[in-house]
DNA sequence: CAGACGACATTTTTT
DNA sequence: ATGTCGTCTG
C-alpha cells in the first residue's frame, strides 16, 4: 500500500523526503518532525526499490535508531525497514572493524570503556614514575611535590579523549582547556604514547580508537572503502549538529563525491561540544559535501505557541544564531510557562512532587511527565521526595547501571573468560580476592594469558599462601562458566560466585545481587559472549540503578533525566529544575562565551521537550559548602524574559508541607497576591 | 606487597 | 558527601 506523503507531511518535510540524489542537509528546528522526515525518507527509499540493508542510518543513541526503524516499519506496514542498518557511529565502527580489521593487522580486540581507560592510564603513570614510586626508593622532595599536581586519572582520560575526538595536537588542547597542566606537556605526551602502545600490544580499543581506527581503515585500504561505500548506497545521519570532526571525516571518506548522504540537524540544539561535537559541521556541510542541497523545516508540531515563545525568547539573545524562530499553527493556545521561585531545594522538591500529583489528577499519565536537570546530582533531593511519596520514576543520565562496581565486576569475569589475554579485566577480577593486590594480580594475569582458557590457566599452577583458597574458588567458577552453554548461563555462574564478595563489600548487597540477575536476563538475549560484551560496552543501559527497581507496575513511571539524555524526546508536561546561575549555566561554563552559549542551548533543548505544559523552578537559597545558606540567582538566561511569556510565581510555605502556588491558568499579579 | 588510614580535592554532559 | 592519591604498617 502506497504511503500518502501529501497527507502525512507538510510541504517542507515533503520536499526534503523527495530529495533526489546527492548530498543533502536538512536543517530542522526542535519539534518540527525531524525524525518523522527521516522515517519517511527511509520509507520513500524502500518504496523506490532500494534494499533496506543498503541504507545506513547513523544516530546518536540506540534509542533513536530503534525508534526510527520501528516507525518506518509502521508506515510501510512491513518489517522491511527493520533491516535498515542503524546505530551509533561507534557501533557501526565496531561492526566494520570486526569484519575488516584483519586487513590492517587489527585482530580480535576488546573494547575498553572509560573506567578501564582510566585504570590503564593510572597504571602506566606509575610505571613511568610520574608519581613517587615506592619500589624505586627514589623519593625526592621534588618528585613528590611535582606529582601532587599531576592530573588525576579521569582528567588524563578526558584530555586524551579530547585530542582524539577533535583531531587536535595535545599542546593545543592543553592550552585551550587545561592551561594549568601545560607544564606537563612532555609527560602527558609520553603517557599518551605509552597508553597507545599498551592498547596495541594488548588488543584493546577505547571508544575513540573505534572511530579513528575506522577512519584509518577507510583511508588506507582503498578496496575496503569501496566495498563498504558500494554496500551503503544511502547514508542518513541524525543529530548532525552533535557530530565531531572525526565522525565527519569518516563520512567524507565513506561517501563518494556526489554520493547519497542526508544529514539532519539543528545548530540550536548542539550540546556535545565536550566530546568534540561542533555545530560548525552544520555550517560547513556544503564545503564537506560539495553540491549539497539544503532544506529547512521550521513549523513546530510538538509544543504550544506559549512554550515556543519562551524558548524563542531564550534563544533571542544567543550570540550566534540564524534568526530562526519556532512557530506553531496547530497549537496556538495553551497555559503560559511558569517560573516558580522556591525557598530552597527541599521546597523545590515538595513543589515538584505536589505539581506531579496535580497534573496526574488532571488525567496525565506519569509516563507523559518529565523532570529535567543539568546534572545528574541535581535530582538527588527530589528523588528522595518521590520515593517518600511512592511515585514511581525512572532516571536517565549520570551513573549508569553498567558502570556500577558490581556489574563491572561480573562483566570483567565474562570478558576475561572470553579473552584470556584481556589483562585489564583479569586484574579487576583478581583484585577482588583477599590477599591479591595489583602486583600479584598482574603476575597471575600474565601467566593465565598464555592459556587459551582461564580455567586451564588457573588450574595450571597450584597457588600457595593465604590467597590459595580464594584462587581455587575462582578457578572453580571459571570451570563452570566456561562449561556453560550460553552467555547467560556463564554469567549466572559468575554471579553465584560473586555473591559472597558482594555480601562482604556492600551494605546493599541484596539489591546488587538482584541487579546481577537482571544482567543475566539481559544476557539471555545474546547468542555469543562476544556480542553481549560489545553490546554492553557500546550501548550501556542508560537507566540508573536507582530507577530500575520500580513499584509493582501499576503505571508506567515518571521520567527523570539529564537534559543531555532527554535529547530527541518529548513529554506532555515538563519540569526543568534548579535553573540557577551555577547550575544551568554550570559554573564551569563561565570560562568562555562558547561554553556559556552551549549552556543556553541546553536550556533551549530542555524547554522544547514540552508539548503542553512547562514549568521552570529554582531555589532562592542553596547550601554552599559548609552548611552555609546563601542566596542564589536564577539563571541569566531567564533575565529580561517578559512576564507575558513566563509567569513568575513564588512558592510560599508556612510549614514545608503546605505550599501555596497558583494553578497554571492564573495570571501573575493575582496569584502573587494570593501567595503572600 | 596488600591493605588501611588520612589528607585532599572534587563534584557535567556520552559513546 | 566521595573518590583519589600518597603514606604508613604489618
Amino acid at each position: 500500500m502506497p504511503v500518502d506523503y501529501n497527507r502525512e507531511l507538510n510541504t517542507q518535510q515533503r520536499v526534503a523526503v523527495f530529495h533526489e540524489k546527492g548530498p543533502a542537509l536538512v536543517v530542522a528546528g526542535a519539534g518540527t518532525g525531524k525524525t518523522r522526515t527521516l522515517v519517511y525518507r527511509v520509507a520513500r527509499l524502500v518504496e523506490q526499490g532500494i534494499d533496506p540493508r543498503r541504507i545506513l542510518l547513523l544516530t546518536f543513541t540506540r534509542r533513536a535508531a530503534q525508534e526510527m526503524a520501528r516507525r518506518a516499519a509502521k508506515i510501510l506496514g512491513t518489517t522491511q525497514p527493520q533491516k535498515v542498518r542503524g546505530g551509533t557511529f561507534h557501533a557501526f565502527a565496531n561492526e566494520i572493524l570486526r569484519t575488516w580489521g584483519k586487513t590492517m593487522g587489527l585482530g580480535q580486540f576488546t573494547i575498553v570503556d572509560r573506567s578501564d581507560m582510566e585504570d590503564i592510564v593510572a597504571h602506566l603513570r606509575v610505571e613511568l614514575e610520574f608519581v613517587p614510586d615506592r619500589a624505586s626508593g627514589d623519593r625526592t622532595q621534588q618528585g613528590s611535590r611535582r606529582s601532587r599536581r599531576f592530573p588525576q586519572k579521569h582528567t588524563l582520560a578526558e584530555i586524551f579523549s579530547k585530542t582524539a575526538n577533535t583531531q587536535q595536537e595535545l599542546g593545543v588542547v592543553l592550552e585551550k582547556e587545561w592551561p594549568h597542566f601545560s607544564q606537563y606537556l612532555e609527560e602527558l605526551s609520553q603517557l599518551r604514547d605509552a597508553y597507545h602502545t599498551y592498547k596495541r600490544t594488548k588488543g584493546l580499543l577505547d571508544y575513540d580508537d573505534l572511530l579513528s581506527e575506522l577512519l584509518r581503515l577507510l583511508e588506507t585500504k582503498q578496496y575496503v572503502r569501496e566495498r563498504i561505500a558500494a554496500n551503503f548506497s544511502e547514508i542518513l545521519v541524525d543529530e548532525y549538529h552533535d557530530t565531531n570532526r572525526l565522525e565527519v571525516d569518516i563520512l567524507r571518506v565513506l561517501v563518494t563525491p556526489g554520493g547519497n548522504i542526508m544529514a539532519v540537524g539543528d545548530e540550536m540544539q548542539a550540546i556535545y561540544a565536550f566530546r568534540g561535537g561542533s555545530f560548525e559541521n552544520i555550517m560547513r556541510f556544503e564545503d564537506d559535501f560539495p553540491g549539497a542541497k539544503v532544506y529547512k523545516i521550521e513549523e513546530n508540531y510538538r509544543s504550544s505557541q506559549p512554550i515556543l515563545n519562551f524558548a524563542n525568547a531564550v534563544m533571542e539573545k544567543a550570540k550566534r544564531h540564524r534568526g530562526k524562530k519556532l512557530f506553531s499553527t496547530t497549537k496556538p493556545e495553551g497555559p503560559l510557562p511558569r517560573l516558580i521561585a522556591c525557598q530552597d531545594e527541599a521546597q523545590q522538591s515538595l513543589v515538584i512532587a505536589d505539581e506531579i500529583v496535580r497534573v496526574h489528577e488532571q488525567g496525565i499519565a506519569l509516563e507523559h511527565i518529565a523532570i529535567l536537570f543539568r546534572s545528574s546530582y541535581h535530582s538527588f533531593d527530589l528523588e528522595a521526595e518521590l520515593s517518600r511519596r511512592n511515585i514511581p520514576y525512572v532516571k536517565y543520565g549520570g551513573f549508569k547501571f553498567a558502570e556500577t562496581a558490581h556489574v563491572k565486576d561480573a562483566l570483567s569475569h565474562l570478558r576475561w573468560m572470553e579473552n584470556p589475554q584481556d589483562v585489564v579485566a583479569a586484574q579487576r577480577a583478581l583484585m577482588l580476592l583477599i590477599g591479591i593486590g595489583p602486583v600479584t594480580a598482574r603476575a597471575i594475569a600474565k601467566k593465565v594469558s598464555n592459556f587459551s582458557s582461564v580455567a586451564d590457566g588457573l588450574a595450571a599452577f597450584n597457588p600457595v599462601g593465604k590467597s590459595s583458597q580464594a584462587l581455587g574458588a575462582l578457578a572453580e567458577a571459571f570451570s563452570s562458566a566456561e562449561a556453560a552453554q550460553s552467555p547467560a548461563d556463564a554469567l549466572a555462574a559468575i554471579a553465584v560466585y560473586l555473591e559472597d564478595s558482594l555480601m562482604e563489600r556492600f551494605d546493599d548487597y541484596p539489591k546488587r545481587i538482584k541487579d546481577l540477575e537482571h544482567l543475566v536476563a539481559i544476557a539471555s538475549r545474546f547468542k555469543t559472549t562476544r556480542r553481549l560484551i560489545d553490546h554492553l560496552a557500546l550501548e550501556p543501559l542508560n537507566e540508573t540503578i536507582t530507577g530500575v527497581e520500580g513499584v509493582e507496575n501499576e503505571e508506567e513511571p515518571l521520567t527523570l533525566s539529564t537534559i543531555h539524555s532527554a535529547k530527541g524526546l518529548e513529554w506532555k508536561t515538563v519540569f526543568v529544575i534548579s535553573v540557577l546561575d551555577g547550575f544551568l549555566p554550570q559554573d564551569y561554563a563561565f570560562r568562555s562565551i562558547e561554553e556559556l552559549e552551549e549552556e543556553r542551548r541546553l536550556l533551549y533543548v530542555a524547554l522544547t521537550r514540552a508539548k503542553d505544559e512547562l514549568v521552570v523552578t529554582y531555589p532562592m537559597t542553596i547550601t554552599a559548602g559548609r552548611a552555609e545558606r546563601v542566596f542564589a540567582k536564577p539563571s541569566q538566561f531567564l533575565d529580561s524574559i517578559r512576564e507575558e511569556v513566563l509567569t513568575p510565581v513564588i512558592a510560599v510555605s508556612e510549614e514545608l508541607s503546605e505550599i501555596i502556588y497558583p494553578a497554571p491558568e492564573q495570571r501573575w499579579g493575582k496569584s502573587r497576591d494570593e501567595g503572600f
